[in-house]
RNA sequence: GUCCCCUUCGUCUAGCCCGGUCCAGGACACCUCCCUUUCACGGAGGUAACACGGGUUCAAAUCCCGUAGGGGACGCCA
């Protein structure tokens, strides 16, 4: 009854030993949804006891990632709150608190047994058709044996006593009731020889120390949550609740990784997805706001999302679907807002941006927008607008040379039309076009894909007065001379 | 191998708790048509699923049992 009244605390608990996957911002939003659904808070906690595998270029990069994805947080890493620090590193003489208390009950002993042994063992209990598990070989050393242990070089590290009598159960917020047998548990190690502890025990009191009301994380956790209850247990505090996310399987239903492409966040980015579509789309993963809606702004998502709603089955990352969604929303954005987006990706596109009129890459993005499903694919699209890529692409050559007298024709009357201006609007071209259809004797199609044809180097793109409206008239006076002299 | 979790169109999912309104609804993808002197966008249709087997019931996607399949965990990683 009282967790209904505690305040509402969440956590993302990333370790900086790896990029920021789909998997995991997709938990860290589920989080950040539900703290900003009811209101509470969102904290983020660095977890950073494997000294050897974290870095910090990871941490940096996971901290810009979830800002990126727009999931701010309310404590943590250069936020300052009550129940900091927000490193587990920075948190080692809380840790050692407890462990001194656990040993003192004696719930805690020193194993000294290498890799190998474990290994021996576990192959062992394998070939049994047995859980595999630490037996406790030293659950009852003697200081004699300690002593010898030491002596022979060997470093212990703490494991913690399973009590094996009594079956742990708890009520998963999105799975239901769980239940474990201990048995099939073991001792398991909590902190290393130096006092390093490990996850599920520096996991399991910071959730309790931060006052962590709802643990929302991945399945793979789930089978973690007896062993962090059974700490909790030892230590007399309090349980938060749980909620094990499904997590997220590449097309052929393994675990996501990087040969099936883009994994992680960062990579999205750079693809030219928009975060917004980003935030949509994982949201839905798993998740519904109960209706059909699905493109919805992360307002709207927060003001509908309920933790009863998520799915427990696992589901599949579609790349199509995401970027249809984020084709959307780039349709759908501010046009300026989405220029200034998509000026690094014509940078490397290979296009001068800086040299261009600022008004007209807003025009171009305008008009060239409705193709595009990531801002990645603005080079394909916005080449025709850049003198500097002018070039005749095999099929529109074909269909110049294939017509060429009457393409001549055109090409030359339109040249000479366009010698009466300097700039030109929807209506300048509409009169250009009514003149050409009197002077020349092609009509229709034939008519149309020759201009475009020579305008652009292309027998596909925008609406022709788009083009003709958008470029300079001296850039398209200019193409239409080279093609002309390639045709002669 | 053992333990745990999961199972509705190819994919994301609604429905399942409280059986009939479901010969199962929406979306992506795919196909067709319309719009468009091109491409895309947009619009209208279409193909396509209750894993399997038993039971309970007048009636089961929905309840029960079993089987199969998939996934996760089994670390001095998190």
């Amino acid at each position: 009854m009282d967790q209904f009244q505690q305040p509402i605390r969440v956590r993302m608990a990333p370790s900086p030993t790896g990029f920021l996957h789909i998997g995991g911002a997709r938990t860290a939003l589920f989080n950040y949804l539900f703290a900003r659904h009811m209101g509470g808070t969102f904290v983020l906690r660095i977890e950073d006891t494997d000294r050897e595998r974290s870095e910090k270029k990871y941490e940096e990069a996971i901290l810009q990632d979830l800002r990126w994805l727009g999931l701010d947080w309310d404590e943590g890493p250069e936020r300052h709150g009550s129940y900091g620090p927000y490193y587990q590193t920075q948190r080692l003489s809380i840790y050692a608190g407890y462990l001194n208390q656990l040993h003192h009950q004696q719930k805690t002993y020193a194993c000294y047994c290498s890799p190998h042994e474990l290994e021996a063992e576990r192959q062992e209990l394998l070939k049994r058709k047995k859980t595999p598990r630490y037996m406790g070989k030293c659950r009852s050393l003697t200081d004699q044996e300690k002593k010898k242990f030491e002596q022979e070089g060997r470093s212990p590290v703490i494991r913690f006593k399973v009590d094996e009598s009594k079956v742990i159960e708890f009520d998963d917020l999105i799975r239901g009731k769980v239940q474990v047998d201990p048995k099939n548990i073991g001792d398991f190690v909590i902190a290393k020889g130096d006092g390093m502890p490990l996850y599920n025990f520096a996991a399991a009191i910071d959730d309790t120390e931060m006052k962590i009301s709802h643990v929302i994380r991945g399945e793979e956790h789930l089978s973690n949550t007896p062993r962090q209850l059974l700490i909790l247990k030892a230590l007399n505090l309090k349980a938060p609740l749980y909620a094990h996310v499904s997590i997220i399987l590449a097309p052929d239903r393994s675990k996501l990784s990087k040969r099936h492409g883009a994994t992680s966040l960062g990579e999205y980015q750079k693809l030219g997805y928009l975060p917004e579509a980003l935030f949509n789309y994982l949201a839905l993963l798993g998740w519904n706001p109960g209706d059909e809606r699905e493109v919805m702004t992360s307002a709207e998502i927060i003001r509908e999302f309920t933790i009863e709603k998520m799915t427990k089955s696992p589901a599949i990352f579609d790349v199509q679907k995401l970027s249809w969604m984020n084709g959307i929303y780039i349709r759908n954005a501010n046009i300026s807002e989405l220029s200034q987006n998509i000026k690094p990706f014509l940078e490397e596109a290979g296009f001068s941006v800086s040299e261009k009129d600022p008004v007209l890459i807003e025009k171009i993005v305008e008009g060239v927008r409705g193709n595009l499903e990531h801002l990645n694919q603005i080079g394909n699209y916005a080449d025709i607008f850049f003198d500097e890529k002018f070039k005749l692409e095999e099929d529109a050559k074909k269909h110049l040379k294939d017509n060429q007298e009457v393409a001549t024709e055109i090409l030359e009357a339109l040249l000479r039309l366009l010698e009466k201006y300097d700039h030109m609007d929807v209506k300048a071209y509409e009169t250009i076009q009514e003149e050409l259809k009197k002077t020349v004797k092609a009509k229709g199609k034939l008519l149309f894909l020759t201009q475009r044809a020579a305008l652009t180097g292309k027998l596909k793109g925008p609406e022709m007065v788009f083009i003709c409206t958008t470029l300079p008239v001296a850039s398209l006076k200019k193409r239409l001379q080279t093609v002309l002299t390639a045709l002669s």
